[in-house]
Order: structure tokens, then C-alpha cells, then sequence
DNA sequence: CCAAAAGTGTTGCTCATACACCCATGT
DNA sequence: ACATGGGTGTATGAGCAACACTTTTGG
């Protein structure tokens, strides 16, 4: 067993260790980071993308992403907190899911000097979402035919995390989270569509979604429609998230 | 036409907007930036990940993916330019191919401070690339059985840009850059047993390539085995760069 | 009775899997 | 001759795409 001495100097060597580590990273040069949210949501049919107007006065004609400083002051916050909370500061939602998907960080993308993006993306049922903070024009913006009306090079980004989100929601039925508790198929055909931005065969799609046997029948009927009623369904969350693994896995 | 007072009116407006704008993002936290490449090689048939010796003296036992600080000072360096710049100093390659991966951003990541770091990913055949820098002990090491071995938290970005490596190798025949130019269907078998990790049917594997008919039968026979000799191929690189985008098509 | 969408089955094609035997070469 | 891996074919099942008619409801 070691003496007390043999102890004492390890942790002095530890310690000033670290403070060489420390006065090594110091010694780099240093970037503000931000984070921006492509929240993409689905109402009326339509796939739209939330945005706000830009606020920096240079880009007070054109929409912006929902983004902020992260604080990478301190030992604060984790990249995937900072995109909640200025999810949260600039919406009001707290009941969303974002994951990552890119990394900006060209030179002269900001025109305030060098700063590096982290790109974040979610999907959401623009009817179950209040936003609640109301600043600076939050405002759905269809997907389609965005064009250069974009502040910075958010239309990049929002380019790259569409093309994500159209590849994530094929690996993963995500759309049960967009719609009602009770639904039609139609609607569900309606949401797939929209965010594929394709025509799909109707019984086709049947078939495909009753062979994954996520779908509980209610037994009800839609009202309220001028026509017949098509059955309403409940996404069966918890057999999904049984079989998850099956989802992810390369069968190769 | 306006005239010229205007346009200096205008011009001075602009620029005392962007001197606030430079104050405004000046004003927030700024952190240093690094990138890690995690090169994954084939050889053997067993996929390895290049590592070295630790800078840091508190990793000294420890190792690490090749990385360093990004230069975010001026408007000097893109990330992949980072990227590249930093595989090429750390080994010599300069022919390469380099894709992002992810940001990792843990407030308590570095030992030094909060340092975020944003991971790139390859996949290369070690015969074909000289190491021309060897210093910090350059080293292949098994990507199987990858253990805590590793400084900072170098095995979770590890484990990431594997699965983003397999994933990405079953949508795209990546497999023939690290082949020799002409390269028997055993070898090709080999790559992807290896970086799946699986073992595959050798009959249906075949069916599966020859199907895609990106393969060109050079007539010739492999030597130097001691069992019959297979036949050699070229991978049609002509044909496949033409059909790309069926390989990234959508075919709902 | 008309409009509008719901609901339903079949067929052919492609693709993945599982599986066993003969062939060419070096030793 | 034998050991080693190369080369081949077939049968089965799953899943996808294409396609048309009847049913139910509201108006």
C-alpha cells in the first residue's frame, strides 16, 4: 500500500497536469456556437417548417430558423439542452423531441463574424403545439417553394434536415406522434404523403400499415365528414416500442 | 436611378448594421472548436480504427482519435478543410475521403474545458495508404473489442461513427475504394463480413453483386493461392456514378 | 340518385434466404 | 489423393406495385 507522500504527489502531478491541459486549451482560438431548431410540423395537409423573423436588423426582410447563442460559458449546458431550451424561449413548447443532424460552420455564414451552427430537427402536429411566445412573427412557412426569402444559410440547412427527415420517417413510423389519438388511415396516408411530398397507392398503404400491426382498431367512425366515414385506429405505442430493436437492426 | 448620396447613405447604414451585428455576436461565450477523424482501415479482412498516443499528458496510457483545435479565428478554415487539414498533418493523407458525423459538445468532454469537437468519418484500405507521419505512435487498432482504453470520450464517437459506417455501407457500395483494382469476390466478401461484422451466404452474396452490374470480369485469375484461383474484377466506377441517384432515390 | 371517399383481393414481379454438389488448383 | 476454396442453381416465401369494383354516408 502506498504512503500518504507517494499520495500527495500524485495528486500535486494530477493537478498541475490539469492545469497544463488547461492553459493548452486556453491557448486556442475560440468561436461563439448556436443552435438552430428545424421544426417541421404537419397540419391542413401540408408540411411546413416554423420560423421567425430574423433578429438581426441586416435580415430584417427574411425568415429565420429558431436559433440562439449556446452557453458554452461554464459547464452550463449540453448542445442538446441548449436546443430545448431556446426551443422553449422562442415557443413556449417543452414537449418536443429534436435530435441532431449537422453541423454549419462556414466562414462567412453569419455576417456578425465566424460562428458555427448545430442544426437540430423535430417533427410535430402543428394543432397539438399552443405556441405560446408570440415575438418576432413565429410564422409556418410551407416547404414547399421556400425560396430565398431566408436569412443567413438557413435554407441550406432546412435543405439538408428535410432530406433527413424524409430518410428518418421511412426507417421509422414517427407519424403517430403528428396525428390525433384516434385517426383514419387517410390521415395517416395524408401525413405520409405530405412529408414524402408523393402520391401513394391507398390500398397498398393499407396493407403495409396493417401488416406492421401497430394499428388498434377503436371501433368508431370519423363524423363530421360528407361522406362515408372511414374507421378511426390508436397507435399501438407500446408493441412499437417492444419491437424497436427490429426497426434499427441490419438484417444483412 | 438613385443618386449618390443615397447609395453612401445606404452603405453607411449597412455597415454600422454589421458593426452591430459583430458587437452583438462578440458579446456572447465563445468556445473552442476541435475535429476528431475517426479513419476506419481494412486489412486482413478485419476493420481497424486508427488511433494515436494521446496529447495530453493526463491521457498519456490512453488513446485517442486524430484530432486537433479547428483555427476558427479569422475566416480562415472551413470544418471539412479543418478536417482535412488535421488528417493530413496527424498522417500525410492527403486523398482521403472525409463526412461529418456528429457534434459532441458534453460540457465535462475535455479535461481542459469545455471543448466541442465535431467527428468525421472514412473508411480506407490501410495496404493502400502510407502512414508518412508517424509520430504519437500512429496505430491500427481493432475496432472489435475497442475497450476503455481511450482518452476523453473517444470510445462513444467511436461507437457512433461505427454504426453511421455500417449503416452507410449498406446504402452505398463503398466497399471498392478499399479493394485493389482488381479484386476477387472473396475479397470483396471479406470487406463486408468484416465492417458488418456478419457472416454471409457466399452463393447469394454473389447474386446480390453481379446483380447490380457494377462489376467488369477482367478474365484474369488470382495467383499465388494454394486452392483454385478466382477470377479477378474491376468495379465499374463509369456506370455507377451515372445511376447515383437511384442509389439516394426514394422509391416509395 | 349523386358525389365522395371507404373498404377490399388478386396477380405478377423482384428479392432475400436456405441449401448441396461439382470443379480447379497446389501440395 | 486430398484439402481448400471457387463456382453454380433451385425452391420457397416475403414484400411491393399495379390495378377496379362495391359500399356507405351526406346532401
Amino acid at each position: 500500500m502506498k504512503n500518504e507522500s507517494v499520495l500527495t504527489e500524485e495528486i500535486q502531478v494530477k493537478s498541475s497536469v490539469i492545469n497544463d491541459t488547461k492553459k493548452l486549451v486556453d491557448s486556442y482560438p475560440r468561436v461563439p456556437i448556436t443552435v438552430d431548431c428545424v421544426v417541421f410540423g404537419f397540419d391542413e395537409n401540408e408540411l411546413k417548417v416554423l420560423l421567425i423573423r430574423s433578429d438581426l436588423e441586416i435580415y430584417k426582410d427574411k425568415w429565420s430558423l429558431l436559433g440562439d447563442f449556446a452557453d458554452v460559458a461554464g459547464e452550463a449546458e449540453d448542445l442538446d439542452a441548449a436546443a430545448y431550451r431556446i426551443l422553449k424561449h422562442r415557443t413556449g413548447m417543452d414537449d418536443v423531441f429534436l435530435e441532431q443532424v449537422k453541423t454549419f460552420g462556414h466562414p462567412n455564414r453569419h455576417p456578425g463574424g465566424r460562428v458555427i451552427t448545430i442544426a437540430y430537427c423535430s417533427l410535430l402536429n402543428i394543432k397539438h403545439h399552443q405556441l405560446k411566445v408570440m415575438d418576432n412573427e413565429l410564422h409556418w412557412h410551407s416547404v414547399q417553394g421556400l425560396g430565398d426569402e431566408l436569412a443567413f444559410d438557413h435554407k441550406i440547412i432546412i435543405d439538408e434536415c428535410y432530406d433527413w427527415l424524409k430518410k428518418r420517417i421511412l426507417e421509422h413510423p414517427l407519424g403517430f406522434n403528428l396525428l390525433p389519438e384516434k385517426f383514419s388511415l387517410r390521415e395517416l396516408q395524408n401525413l405520409y404523403e405530405s412529408i414524402l411530398n408523393v402520391k401513394m397507392d391507398r390500398r397498398n398503404f393499407r396493407k403495409k400499415f396493417f401488416a406492421m400491426d401497430f394499428l388498434i382498431d377503436t371501433g368508431e367512425l370519423e363524423g363530421d365528414v360528407p361522406h362515408r366515414p372511414g374507421k378511426l385506429y390508436q397507435f399501438n405505442f407500446q408493441k412499437y416500442n417492444h419491437s424497436k430493436k427490429k426497426w434499427n437492426g441490419i438484417d444483412f
